[in-house]
DNA sequence: ACCCAGGAAATTC
DNA sequence: GAATTTCATGGG
């Protein structure tokens, strides 16, 4: 019945977007995606629900809103020359229903958190939005880390037409001082923030280097800068650079490996390992019992 | 008042 | 070198 009615609002919103000549992009046929699943699942913090169903956000400098109609994806307010740009960054040459029997083969708890966490996607994000946000993760909760990444990016962000805010550029950034960064509340990260922006800015780090060399290089890489040890590195490359073998171990992660997987290390998920562990940490987020 | 949150640096042992 | 404490801030 709800079907009936969904596709109702459906054919009306098209009526109404061609009416309007509303700019959209459309993708068909797309499998293994839940919205909320992707957009809230803690690997990005910039994405809003809408009472309809649909999530507005900011990626690349670009404001829009999403929604998923069946297997059709549509990103409202997006222009044409964006369709790489936002089939990248929700991954969908990427095919996560072959990835998910691969995975779910390995260990039957596994099995059961990609069956409970099926429509997670690994978004393909600006590489210093993901570094920065995940030195603001650090002993934080993600309700407070999105408010502080809202506050970043209204205090230093270019202003969008649409009256929303980009994701701030290193340089912007790294030609404050720390204490212009206490309207964010960040406390203790501020600096990290700070050195982040600085040494991005300056060259000191490269994180473009770090999408094809070592794994074990491309962490060092990241953590030359004060505040990034081994999670917050492994976190950028996963959601920053599409490091899909990156595991990154949290408090969530640790609990679950020592009571869901004993035995187990990152390396035994293998290639996809990344994939594995947003399955993972949903589930548990989800289903906190689990581990306590 | 106390504890915890998608940790890492600083200090102590 | 490994274990513990500290670092801001906000919510339960």
């Amino acid at each position: 019945m709800s079907a009936f009615i969904l596709s109702q609002k459906s054919a009306l919103r098209k009526i109404t977007d061609v009416i309007f000549l509303k700019k959209m992009l459309t993708f068909n046929n797309v499998r293994d995606l839940d919205l909320s699943q992707t957009l809230d699942c803690g690997q990005c913090f910039r994405w809003t629900a809408l009472p309809d169903g649909s999530f507005s956000g900011v990626a690349f400098g670009k404001s829009v809103s999403v929604r998923l109609d069946g297997t059709v994806l549509s990103v409202e307010n997006a222009a044409e020359n964006e369709r790489r740009l936002w089939r990248s960054y929700f991954d969908l040459d990427l095919d996560y229903g072959s990835i998910r029997a691969e995975l779910s083969a390995l260990h039957p708890v596994l099995a059961e958190a990609a069956r409970y966490a099926a429509g997670i996607r690994i978004l393909r994000q600006d590489p210093f939005e993901a570094l920065c946000s995940f030195i603001i993760s650090q002993n934080n909760n993600i309700k407070r880390i999105k408010g502080i990444v809202q506050r970043l990016c209204a205090c230093f962000g270019d202003r969008l037409p649409d009256g929303a805010f980009a994701f701030p550029r290193p340089e912007t950034i790294a030609a404050l001082s720390t204490d212009d960064l206490s309207p964010l509340r960040a406390g203790f990260r501020a600096r990290y923030l700070m050195d982040a922006a600085r040494k991005v800015a300056d060259g000191t780090v490269n994180p473009e280097k770090c999408r094809v060399c070592d794994y074990d290089e491309a962490r060092a890489e990241l953590m030359k800068i004060t505040g990034v040890g081994v999670k917050v590195a492994d976190c950028t490359l996963l959601f920053g650079l599409h490091r899909i073998e990156a595991f990154p171990l949290d408090i969530w992660m640790k609990r679950a490996m020592t009571t869901l997987f004993p035995g187990m290390i990152p390396a035994d998920f293998g290639a996809y390992a990344g994939i594995a562990q947003q399955y993972i940490f949903h589930y548990c987020r989800m289903n906190p019992n689990l581990v306590r």
